[in-house]
Order: structure tokens, then C-alpha cells, then sequence
DNA sequence: TTAATTCTTGATCGGATGGTCAAGTCCGGT
DNA sequence: ACCGGACTTGACCATCCGATCAAGAATTAA
């Protein structure tokens, strides 16, 4: 019996097809946004018909959600971890880490929701405006705690965060653009890591 | 007479309303991207009929480029005016603050530039490898005199330029983003030029 | 095995959109 | 005024693409 309350099960294959579904659409709408990936490439990288993703998804814009949705939830998770009671500069240093080690291991995610906020965020802003700010106040009420207490040069808490998410998504999300400036050596996102945090330590180490 | 070399003349109606198409043009284009965008959008916005448009341009792809190369031309001029004679870290804050000014005067042409990146640059892709390049190394080069003469801290100047490149940018590919998160304040990006220019001048400010 | 349910897909529809064309209107030079 | 070229557009075409549906295949529960 299905359940009487019509609580719909979760079958083995449901499962495994949402899975590839979502993988592949994760690709498909980072490389070419919303409008530009069409149903029928994401069917082709999974290996599914173009009818049977419109059967778990109803519509494509029902897939494009859910791929934003299952990827927000770590995108955060290095923000949620700054510690309040640990040292503010070795904080950030193991945030902008976090974040570096995100976009070279990521890439994709970063670049979906720069695009989709480039785009003026039309399926997230309740998420932006809701717990995203919420994570992000919290934090900066941290940040400027430090600063109040100088432990950290003085300094507008959301202008840093906002300095730290650009320098470090920038690897991923222009990607292109750095391949065609600097090439690609092997030690481009290491070389990366110490540039940024040495000019961030060193632009937040109280005199 | 036309000129017997063919050369084609340009009329008064022409420069009208190619300058007309362009503007309308960068406005769609940076709002829902290439694909995103339609020729009738364009044509709407500037009170011309479709097939008009496509007299002027042969193809909506044209229309593309030809915004992005007439928008080319004048985004670069800050990084141009880096003055090597100059003092270095005066010459890395009017850089940002000029990036800063365009990001707010000009945010639509940031825009169009991050969503072509984003989607790997298909139609500067000469550009970036070519002229961009030259110029880029040009000023790395500047910067790396400069640390190396004591006056700037070290640091791989690529990566500062893109440093530069990826804060100042933000506020205009991700206002979305960032007013979700701090509001509207009438000075918002003043305390985001002081953010970013007191973060990198101490950054970079040799001990 | 059997029957119900879930899964899969070929065929197709309808709307959106880039691009064409023929027929006309406007403008500038003489 | 007149003429040739520049400009403009309504109507149209071809294609792409999201979405639907009916019919059949596979899976599961009994």
C-alpha cells in the first residue's frame, strides 16, 4: 500500500534516476545558464530520454531548482564554520582556504549561482534575502567584534566577506579568462591561495 | 557617388540609429545574457521593428559583438593609466577607485563581460589571449619592479590584478546579491571604496 | 503467476524566435 | 519635381525546444 495519507515512496530507481538527472544538470546549467541549456542535453549526459526527465521533473525549471537547492547546502557550510571563539586572522585564513579549495574542487557550483545571481537571482532571492543574511549578519556581528576589540585592523564586516567570496570564486567563475592571462600551471590555485591570504593577513592585521 | 572603391558611406540615419540599437542592446544583452536575449527586446527597447534591426545587423549575433567591442574600448582605460612612474600605492588606489566609479556608472557593461566569461568567452576569446594579455603584462610587470624595489610587498601580480579585478566587480555583477544582504544605503559603494582601498593598501604597504 | 504500479519512450503539438522577402516609404542630390 | 538609393515593415518561413500523451516495458507486491 501506498500509504493511505498519499505519502508518495521513494523507489530504488527514483532515487538513482534523480541522482544522474541532477549531476547532469548541474553541468549543463553552469556552462550554459537557464535559457541556454536546453532538456534534451541533460537527457543526452544522462543517458535518459527527454520524456523520462519531464517524468520526475515536470518542467525544466522544476530541475534547474532543485539543482540550486541541492548544491546551496554546502556551499555555506564554510562560512556557518568561522569560529567566534578562535583567532580572527588564522579564521579567515581557513576560510579564504575553504572557499580556494571550493572553487578549484567545485567549480561548477560556483559558476551556476554566479550565473543565476548575474541574472538577478529570480529563483533565490527568498534564500538570499532569508537565511543567507541571516548566516552572513551573524558572521559579520563576529567580525566586528574582533575589529571592536582590536584584534582585527577596523574594517566594514560585509565589505570583507563580499571582498573574500569575489577574490576567491573569481578562480572559478572567470576561469576562462585567467587561463588566457596566466595559462595553466600546475600550481595556479596554490600560488593563488598564498597570494590572497598573505594580502588579506597582512590588510587585517591590527597595527 | 558612393566612392568608386566601395567604399560604403555612412549616412545620418545610420549612425542614428546603430548608436540607438547598440544602447538598447547592451541593456538586453546584460540582463538575460546571449541566449536569453531577443532580437524583438532589443528592437522594442529602441522603437525600431525587428527586421530593421536586422537590416542594420545582419545577424543577432552581430549585434552581440558589436556591444561588446564598443564596450571593449573604454573598460580597460583604468588599467591603461597605472602610472610606473607613479607612487605605488597611490596608483593602486586611484585603480580602484576608478574600477569602483565604473562599477557604479557602468554596470551593465560589467555584466555583459562576467556572463560572457562565465560561459567561456566564445566571442573575446582573440581578445583576451591578445591584447588583454599584452596589457596585463604590462602592468604585472610595473608591479613587480615595484615590489622588488621595496615599495609594495611582494606579491604575484596577476593575482593582484585579478584581486582588483574580482572585489571592485562584484558590486556590479552581483548587486542582486549584495543589496539582498545590506540594503540600499545611499552610500553604499563610498564605504565599499574605503573597504577595499584601505584593505589593500595595508595589504600591500611594505613593512 | 498475476495484477497493479512504476517506469520509459516514439510521436507529436504549440509557441517562441532568428531570419527572409517583397513591397512599400522616405530622403538627398540634381 | 524627379529619380535612385537608402530605409522600413507586415507577412512569412524554418527551426528549435519545452511539454504532452498514449502505449508499451519493466518492476514490484501478493
Amino acid at each position: 500500500m501506498s500509504g493511505t495519507g498519499g505519502t508518495p515512496r521513494t523507489t530504488r530507481i527514483q532515487a538513482l534516476n534523480k541522482e544522474l538527472i541532477l549531476n547532469a544538470a548541474l553541468e549543463v546549467f553552469s556552462s550554459y545558464g537557464f535559457r541556454g541549456a536546453t532538456v534534451d542535453q541533460i537527457a543526452t549526459k544522462c543517458g535518459l530520454s527527454k520524456p523520462n526527465l519531464l517524468y520526475y521533473f515536470r518542467r525544466k525549471e522544476d530541475i534547474y531548482v532543485a539543482v540550486l537547492e541541492h548544491t546551496l547546502q554546502d556551499w555555506l557550510d564554510p562560512l556557518r564554520s568561522l569560529d567566534p571563539a578562535g583567532e580572527p586572522l588564522e579564521e579567515i585564513t581557513r576560510y579564504i582556504r575553504s572557499k580556494i579549495r571550493m572553487s578549484r574542487e567545485n567549480p561548477k557550483a560556483s559558476r551556476l549561482f554566479a550565473n543565476e545571481i548575474l541574472h538577478g537571482a529570480p529563483a533565490i532571492t527568498d534564500y538570499l534575502k532569508g537565511p543567507l543574511k541571516l548566516l552572513v549578519d551573524e558572521k559579520a556581528a563576529v567580525i566586528r567584534r574582533w575589529s571592536a576589540e582590536g584584534r582585527l585592523r577596523p574594517i566594514e564586516p560585509h565589505h570583507l566577506i563580499f571582498a573574500i567570496w569575489a577574490t576567491t570564486q573569481h578562480y572559478a567563475d572567470f576561469d576562462v579568462q585567467v587561463h588566457a592571462l596566466i595559462g595553466t600551471p600546475p600550481d595556479l590555485m596554490d600560488t593563488a591561495e598564498a597570494a590572497l591570504t598573505s594580502l588579506f593577513v597582512e590588510g587585517l592585521r591590527p597595527r
